[in-house]
DNA sequence: AATTGTGAATTGATTCACAGCT
DNA sequence: AGCTGTGAATCAATTCACAATT
């Protein structure tokens, strides 16, 4: 993934630590799927890709509950970074730009077990391939009212690069506090709201750059 | 973006600097568009997102050839970035699982025209919802051939999470080199094999933790 | 006069090493 | 005995400050 745009500006825990506390829940949901009660931050660490220490570092920064001696007791630790994450509530989120990417998003209905639902797509024109969408595709018109009435706060920006900073400022103004960018320009946005951007070509040429052999 | 699961292990320059030169050369590729010869640190870096010195520092990585009291030459520095990337030659990359996210992502032909081309899918059942997918699914017992044929290095991954762990163990038998990493678990692979992930639930996930007031 | 290139300083993240619990 | 929690040490990345160049 590409770094965000900010830096963590929030509070104490430092932005890479909140990523990998996502990737924890994730390891613990499938230990608690194999009937494993208790881990130890070795074992976890292994299947999170990390050393032990910076395990524990991390968890250190959510307070103190293992159990010296025995390790850190799975549910119990699940909760906790949960919480952390504000990850309990299911949170609402608008589609912008339904064109190639953005329809592939809609169609991907795999976030919602992970707590998050496409309530809706918008786009300027909402007449072109609206042919199998899962989801209702609304005019950009329609989005600010939406907003406000369904309490929206974050959106998955999947428009071309041309209008992406344009639709950024409709989103900001319209109270938008999080993007998902996935157009590969750099968002200008004030300080109070955050961006994440993915950029699928950019994680390809990454790789090959990694791949191939030096000229 | 999630971190890549390795350490830089290949040469000098730095992971984070590949990743940012990959974004220089997608602005410089907007300057040309507008007919800009010539560009300074402070300017590329603002379209950039990154601080001139941070510009300056990561461009070093690859010799100098700005001007000084002038700039950089557009056409020049994207040449050579893009020499650097690896960026000329277009990549075959197959794809693997073509359930809901795989087909989302075999329907986006975005990658096309960044250097890279989806030449093939495959998938255990080849029978599923084949509906109307721009490229042929082949069965997965076609791939060594198809690997082997078509000189493929690179593969998309986005099989469930029950199989990525079994499915990358054949990728790497049959000689790829790197894998964008859709499923949610960490792989193991050997130290030859570049992995690079991508989450969009920990990406929303992350979002939504820094955008909601602490409890 | 403007702007690059870069050593030195700073800031941040990771890892080590071990003290402290259970 | 085993494993967590953490201050100190190390390593890496960023930023500063300014000399060098056109």
């Amino acid at each position: 993934m590409l770094d965000s745009q900010k830096k963590t500006e929030r509070n104490d825990i430092p932005r890479k630590t909140i990523y990998r506390l996502s990737v924890y829940l994730r390891c613990l949901a499938r230990l608690k799927d194999n009937q494993m009660e208790t881990v130890s931050s070795e074992a976890l660490a292994k299947v999170a890709g990390v050393k032990p220490t910076q395990l524990r570092k991390d968890l250190a920064y959510l307070g103190h509950f293992g159990t010296r001696g025995l390790g850190y007791d799975v549910l119990e630790l699940s909760r906790k970074i949960s919480e952390e994450l504000g990850t309990s509530r299911l949170q609402p989120v608008v589609l912008i730009g339904v064109g190639n990417l953005g329809r592939a998003l809609l169609s991907y209905r795999g976030f919602e077990k992970e707590g998050f639902e496409i309530v809706a797509a918008f786009d300027v024109d909402e007449s072109p391939p609206q042919k199998q969408t899962a989801r209702p595709v609304l005019d950009m018109r329609e989005l600010p009212e939406y907003v406000r009435k369904h309490h929206v706060r974050m959106a998955i920006l999947s428009v071309p690069a041309a209008a992406a900073q344009e639709v950024t400022n409709q989103l900001v103004d319209y109270g938008i506090m999080g993007i998902l960018n996935f157009s590969p320009i750099v968002l200008d946005v004030p300080e109070s709201v955050m961006v994440n951007n993915v950029n699928l070509a950019i994680e390809l040429e990454n790789l090959s750059y990694f791949i191939h052999p030096r000229h």
